[in-house]
DNA sequence: TCTGACACTTGTAAAACGCAAGTGACTTGG
DNA sequence: CCAAGTCACTTGCGTTTTACAAGTGTCAGA
């Protein structure tokens, strides 16, 4: 699965238009929602993805995380030896999506009918979001 | 194509999180760049499209452009009777995606190598655009 | 040792995508 | 009037990606 080039680096970019870049790397339907699960909801491993309201197929999920680890969106750290177990956190390239997705949502709460913002979502910590 | 419930109204949503309701409508490879075409590089007929540096095959165009018609983000609008011809215009709704992409362009001109927003892309008319 | 948790991986079917070619309405040049 | 061209799609079909279910390996704890 994922045919792209993974092992060496980035995807080979469709045109030089700075939003195809972005769209190259995150625009399909499920990584923008992992972004989300570990910026905005502090979701950080295997487990707590699957338990998101969305239900990802777990292929998908590993795909995505590898991918976009690869990709320097994501960072795969240990938290245990025995057995090895990995929680995956945002890079800073990672974080600096989070002020996209919140643009995202608000979007979405002015104009999709029933859709509310939950206060849930963590406020933006280290990286001031003033735009 | 597009099994998805065009001819009635919206898509069903994978869940109530306002991320995943938007991406529900415009969480594909395509998508977002027609709505750049058409609101940031003013282009409106299907030839303008497909001249665009990402070439999109025809079909996946012409699906996008229904789609997002009935979903309400895009107005289909005649400029001529014999034959008819038809224009993409933005709705409020899609409009109002323009600071999304705005959004992303500059993450993208920060985070990815070599990319550049391009002077070119027109300043937003309508729309304060202070968030 | 047995059971369960966790993080994947594999197999296969279904859906979406991409490419090339075709269609229909109409205009224009000869 | 007719042939050729433009435009906006549509169709067929092979390829790729997704999705769903089941399986695997490692290890902790009972």
């Amino acid at each position: 699965m994922s045919k792209q080039k993974l092992a060496d680096g980035l995807p080979s970019r469709r045109s030089d238009c700075p939003i195809a870049a972005a769209l190259d790397l995150v625009g399909d339907k499920w990584s923008l929602l992992l972004i989300r699960d570990i910026g905005l909801l502090d979701k950080h491993r295997n487990k707590d993805f699957q338990s998101a309201s969305e239900a990802i197929p777990s292929n998908i999920l590993a795909d995505r995380l590898k991918r976009m680890t690869a990709y320097g969106l994501l960072e795969k750290r240990p938290y245990q030896d025995r057995p090895p177990r990995y929680e995956y956190h945002l890079t800073r390239q990672g974080r600096e999506l989070l002020p996209v997705l919140r643009k995202l949502a608000l979007w979405s709460e002015k104009n999709l009918a029933g859709v509310k913002i939950p206060r849930a979502a963590k406020a933006p910590t280290q990286d001031r979001d003033v735009d």
